[in-house]
DNA sequence: TATTGTTATACTCTATAACTATA
DNA sequence: TATAGTTATAGAGTATAACAATA
């Protein structure tokens, strides 16, 4: 779990390779030495989570990079995300959804409080816990937020290709 | 990027969830402030990335804990497949080809070589590389490692069931 | 006792930059 | 000047443990 299935496929790096490569030897077994550029992937080919991980992290560059002016990264926005559609929920009940670590989930939530777009108040029925909202200025982003976020997965959808992102989108959404 | 899109599900968590939720409210549109477990999801319905990321951290957290007893993780067992598929071939080859950084690519290597299981030589084109190779005892684990991670395969096929599994590795591999 | 939230720590990974030695 | 490899550092993320307050 360290780079390889990783790091995955760079959107810049593998751009300029598909572009560069004039489609030298592609074909022909283990053509590894003849070709410096593609190295077989031997079993690789067969993990499922090989080729998950590279598309995962081509998303996450992406979507970093696409809301680099809001500086807002993937998981922040995925709890904007929750706490707009569930107002009044915990950092609990957020967490559990999300799979955020409490501890992890505490950080979080003070990045976002210290730009001001969620708030913490206490709860009613438990005096242990927080409920969660966007702030007015919270709300307000929002709009711009998944504007951004809109834009990354038009550039995933056209990456990956319009159908394969819908077969994708489906296959994946509808378990767990 | 955090934990949302990051943490996705884990797999003793939702496998217990799904176990102990007895099938509660589960449809009814924004049930959100009825049922305690279920959270909308909101507009990350729409996101490839937010399920490709859950199945992601899936995918890392039952290969790690699958090769816990060789205690390899998934870049370290990507770069020794490489390897063994491209004897010989240049740390930066390998690392063009996983997308490893060179400096992260130094440091795992270094783990791998300490373990004995790949060996660095002088490249005799180039004297400013290094060409790699698994060592006798590397290629004596091979087998066993490969054998673990062909278990977590079969695993993640049971995880996402095995039609599911068969179309994302059709899809996912014939691009790109 | 268990849960909620917080703080702290150690480890891994990521992204750079700087350096050397070769080309 | 560019490439191959190394070292170092800062920032995220992950996984724990420990703690206070509350249930």
């Amino acid at each position: 779990m360290q780079d390889d299935m990783q790091s995955g496929f760079n959107a810049r790096q593998s751009a300029a390779k598909r572009a560069n490569a004039p489609e030298r030897i592609r074909r022909g077994g283990p053509a590894a030495a003849k070709n410096p550029e593609r190295l077989e992937r031997g079993v690789l080919q067969n993990h499922l989570g090989y080729f998950v991980r590279r598309l995962q992290v081509w998303v996450f560059k992406d979507f970093i990079h696409t809301l680099a002016s809001i500086g807002l990264r993937p998981a922040q926005y995925s709890v904007l995300v929750i706490i707009e559609a569930n107002p009044g929920r915990s950092q609990a009940a957020i967490g559990r959804s999300l799979n955020i670590e409490r501890a992890r989930l505490t950080r979080l939530l003070h990045q976002l409080e210290r730009r001001n777009w969620i708030a913490r108040r206490p709860a009613t029925a438990n005096s242990r816990s927080h409920a969660l909202f966007l702030t007015g200025e919270g709300k307000k982003m929002m709009p711009r937020i998944k504007a951004l976020a809109a834009q990354h997965e038009a550039r995933l959808a056209e990456f990956v290709g319009a159908s394969r992102h819908r077969q994708l989108l489906g296959l994946l959404s509808n378990f767990g």
